[in-house]
DNA sequence: TTGCTCCTCACGTCACGTGAGGTGGC
DNA sequence: TTGCTCCTCACGTCACGTGAGGTGGC
């Protein structure tokens, strides 16, 4: 049985990060009855070392609490997983767009702020180099 | 003088988007005494489009607090809004790669899925999917 | 009475991180 | 007593969106 800093070394996390698991369900240690303390078994590494390699291919805890369940109920979580991961392909093929869209507004405005001097506030305008940005 | 949903429509955002701004600070209408509704002026107007195009080159509205600040002051934000579009520059950069990253392991992943079956629950695997991916 | 706009809490989002205050065994 | 690990709240993060429940004038 493992404490809660004994699996986060096992499996290269925090303690709080196991903690946070433990509280939204996605691991269910057992509790030492004489001090209230977390007992967690190998499966539990197996499964931490999971959560956080899903975690580095996109997929949410609440993905990932859906994939747990599939595999308890004895289904396969496989289908469910391709489609996931479906999904979050697009989302994150939308948001790259977004940030390099973003990437080039910004990376055009400091440039031609260059040539342009610091205004002192007037009634006019707040910080006229952003407004001078379409 | 304006009231909320007013100063919405003329500043082309949500009612909820300027009761937010003025929550946190960014805006401060009169108060209309016989009923509590909120009053803006022409100038807020301004100050909310002011704040949409700074939202759209990546400022915080956190940092657009303190550009306010240092206009209401009555010194000149440039420079402050110069240091931050470049600290906003970089943690995008950082945010992009990481993306990037990211998008190149899903792809990966699903095309390598392509050849695997989906397998059925047991004892060793969560979902062999996953557990595939280095 | 109905319909419309306004109001104020206060919670939810995502995945934790961070105090604050307290416990138990060496 | 000191030091270490553990525990449980409960709030903060970012920018809103969303009920719930109530008001005021046509």
């Amino acid at each position: 049985m493992l404490t809660v800093s004994e699996l986060s070394k096992a499996a290269q996390t925090t303690a709080d990060t196991i903690r946070h698991y433990t509280r939204i369900g996605l691991l269910t240690p057992l509790r030492d009855p004489s001090n209230d303390y977390r007992l967690f078994s190998d499966t539990d590494i197996k499964r931490v070392k999971f959560i956080l390699r899903a975690k580095g291919l996109g997929f949410t805890l609440s993905d990932i609490k859906i994939i747990f369940k599939h595999s308890n109920d004895g289904q396969s979580p496989c289908p469910a997983v391709r489609d996931i991961i479906r999904q979050r392909i697009d989302e994150n093929r939308s948001r790259l767009a977004e940030l390099n869209a973003l990437q080039q507004r910004m990376d055009k405005a400091l440039d031609k702020w260059k040539s342009m001097p610091d205004g002192e506030p007037n009634g006019e305008a707040i910080c006229h180099l952003i407004e001078s940005i379409v």
